[in-house]
DNA sequence: GTGAATGTTCCGCAATACGGAACGCGGGTT
DNA sequence: AACCCGCGTTCCGTATTGCGGAACATTCAC
């Protein structure tokens, strides 16, 4: 598995933060911060790796880590002493797809066009600083990863995540991309020109692009989209690189895509 | 949508419980006892609401819930003053179960078993009293309900929790049977029979029977199986009842999975 | 045997989460 | 309008509860 899956978006919540808020659960917050730093990559996670990830001191760790046991959102492998994430985890994650209607109503021509374009058709929403899909079809063709529901991808450098910011308010984009812009001063001032081109290309177009910018062989396009209840989210269709060329992407996908987008808009505005 | 999905499997969280544990945090267990109340068939609740489903008073749950909105864990929606799952769940589920990698393994082989019998085949963990899917795969054949990966059904019902109860240690398989009792007292004895004869029939020939008993139309076959890390699950293959017969899941299909799920076995022994 | 990891238990402390009461708000109903 | 009812939030005094340093076990490596 050569992927980086680590979820970067951390927060750390010493107990004093600037969450002087008395309306803030901190025990609740770290109990869920140590759920997050499980990703595909991190199976199991120890005390002391929980406790130096997250800044919380290990006694703590270890109280809260012993209740998520009790509540089935952790095991425990006592051989390893080591923990992993409980079935707990899953059904929150199905309550909330299921509730999300597009995927529904999206899902034949969003395969349609998988077919059509040999590639991965894709929805997601925006979690801290990544998107995460909610709904993927993909060709049965044989090449092709599978990303399936509830992968993460990063905001900055996905088709599917300059369209997400192109699709939000004026406010939350900004906000947004000021966050993109502190935990990543160094790139920043190259990220920000893709995100720009995307917006523009969003504004002008319909769609944007990505090409080979996240990883060397894969390209996309990616639409913005909000659902029926206002929650803001984008499509992507993307796949390897040589068989959707930039060409392609402009001229074929990125309109065909963007022609989906306004049906679905259609269908679930009524 | 005519399921009840509701999450029956509540617990209550009275501050001062037996949970006398020095060790447990209160706190986060409110708060993720919040998120339990979200369920397929319940999208938006607000204070009040959550307040009497949990038995937390309605300042407490004010303060979680806003905390839970923070981190990403929940929506909120001005317009209804309602709160809804956020998308911060969906990760987690994701990490957890691009972790199991019996399902990779497994899926080739239970798409051809679904096509052969026009069926769902599914891989279902226990989430405290629900059996949840972490995998399933369906035939194209036009009828059947599309049930993915994440939803809950019931333990003493249906083919694939019996034969989870049947791969269980006697000591947790007592347990959690005892939970069941104590839980729905009026129809325990009915359960229990169905559940021994379950057990019975993996004993004797590998695979146990659900016909019509859990939903009238439905029939299925259950096979308990426990993966490399020593993880019990289960299997089971179900579908229209006027097409899986009881004829035709005792000769066929049944023996069909169980050499599905005793090849998986080999495989992932290695 | 020593040393450096790990994870758990102890326990005194005070910060923290708690929850009853009060407040403000909107939307019915008479 | 005046009333009421149900909701959600804020207040604030309280003691509960979670906190974390220190000490204590274990295990591993060499």
């Amino acid at each position: 598995m050569a992927i980086d899956y680590t979820n970067n978006d951390v927060q750390q919540f010493g107990k004093g933060d600037e969450a002087k808020d008395r309306q803030f659960v901190t025990a609740l917050a770290r109990g869920l911060e140590l759920l997050r730093c499980f990703s595909p990559g991190e199976r199991y996670l120890g005390v002391a790796e929980l406790s130096r990830r997250t800044g919380i001191p290990k006694p703590s760790v270890s109280r809260l880590a012993g209740t998520l046991v009790k509540l089935g959102y952790l095991n425990f492998l006592p051989s390893l002493g080591k923990y992993s994430l409980g079935s707990g985890v899953l059904s929150l994650g199905y309550a909330m797809l299921s509730n999300i209607s597009v995927r529904q109503i999206a899902r034949p021509m969003m395969q349609e066009l998988a077919e059509y374009s040999q590639a991965s058709v894709s929805i997601g929403i925006c979690d801290r600083l990544s998107m995460v899909y909610i709904e993927s079809v993909r060709s049965n063709a044989p090449i092709g990863i599978r990303r399936g529901i509830g992968s993460r991808l990063p905001l900055a450098l996905t088709a599917i995540g300059r369209a997400y910011l192109a699709g939000l308010p004026k406010a939350e984009q900004d906000s947004l991309m000021h966050q993109l812009s502190l935990r990543d001063e160094q790139n920043w001032p190259r990220l920000r020109t893709g995100i720009e081109q995307g917006l523009r290309d969003c504004a002008e177009r319909g769609f944007c692009l990505s090409v080979g910018e996240w990883e060397r062989d894969v390209s996309a396009v990616g639409v913005p989209f909000t659902d029926g209840e206002g929650r803001p989210m984008a499509f992507s269709c993307g796949g390897a690189a040589f068989l959707l060329t930039r060409d392609r992407l402009e001229h074929d996908i990125g309109p065909r895509l963007a022609s989906l987008v306004r049906h679905i808009s259609g269908i679930s505005r009524i």
